[in-house]
DNA sequence: GTCTATACTTGGATAGAC
DNA sequence: GTCTATCCAAGTATAGAC
């Protein structure tokens, strides 16, 4: 399964063949039919098994999220995580892949909730109370935020030396401050 | 080229093989080697010529922005349209592709900068003189936008029936309406 | 469980008739 | 320019030795 991800990363989905993955594992492509019974359930097992980590890493950071700041933050942190470890990377290989592979797609959408509603959780705790959650509900809002950590993923790899994320993510603390100090007398209604 | 974005969209990049090319489009597989030289070629030129069209075609809409809520309606416009023509989710598949053929990833991100060049200019219209753009720059925000409409475009085809996307636009158009009235002395110094 | 060997299929690409 | 025919490489998957 490490090989499986590991080849995911560096070659994409169109060149995650069963040849390829025994090839970054060291061990013969026969065996992956013996364990796994297919290449396409191969990816689908990885796959659960490296977002359930990520996902329990990623639980304790987001439950002591109390600031808009934190959250950008630690999404900071998993950016430049994945640019080693590339998890987030497969799941975009796996996303692109999934349009020509229903149950993969649907497996992957089941999976992805989870991390939608760790944003979520983090955002209720830092900003459930303010002003603005009438406006941003809490749910739409890590949808969005989980959707603009794709489109980062997707853009950074296409050239990883020109990649502006960086410079988003300072914007986007810089904005997390902003308006965690707005002034709520401040906010116009809608 | 018709054919072959129409084979990316609802095959996937994996599924778009010279023959499977040649079927949609009702012609042999060979006369794909004559004119593009590869199937890596006809892609490319294919996404060229599909980006320069929807470039012209968005341009104009941009040029007449006036206000941040009007940029969020035409992203939702070009989304909407994207669900029947599909040219959007071709880019989000080239990407994907590109991730092993380092070629194809360079074309597209020079392409794309044009739209994150419209998007740029779009938002420069609408809030350029508004406080915000001191903590949000527009070339960033700009980025981050158009990272946005990927992720979402790459969530929506995962499962079009249970997207959330329009739920994510009105959202965002209230939060645009929200930034265009609010008052310019309630924003602190970051 | 892991290997070698191999059957079978599909895809990229070219040659040559029309 | 378009087709048929074909070559070759690479992929999935299985059988069977160890």
């Amino acid at each position: 399964m490490d090989a499986a991800l590991e080849t995911l990363r560096e070659e994409g989905f169109a060149g995650t063949t069963a040849r390829a993955i025994a090839q970054q594992g060291g061990f013969n492509q026969a065996l992956i039919f013996y364990h796994f019974g297919s290449v396409s359930r191969l990816l689908l097992e990885s796959f659960r098994r490296s977002s359930e980590a990520q996902v329990a890493k990623y639980r304790a950071a987001a439950s002591e999220v109390s600031s808009l700041s934190d959250l950008v933050e630690i999404a900071r942190r998993l950016h430049r995580d994945d640019l080693e470890s590339g998890s987030v990377t497969a799941v975009t290989q796996l996303m692109a892949a999934a349009v020509s592979d229903p149950e993969l797609g649907h497996a992957i959408l089941e999976r992805f909730q989870e991390w939608i509603g760790l944003v979520e959780e983090a955002l209720r705790r830092a900003v459930g109370s303010h002003p603005l959650a009438a406006v941003v509900p809490t749910r739409e809002a890590a949808y969005a935020i989980s959707a603009l950590f794709l489109g980062i993923e997707l853009m950074t790899r296409l050239d990883p030396e020109r990649s502006e994320a960086p410079a988003i993510f300072d914007m986007m603390v810089n904005l997390a401050r902003l308006i965690e100090r707005l002034a709520p007398t401040a906010l116009p209604k809608v």
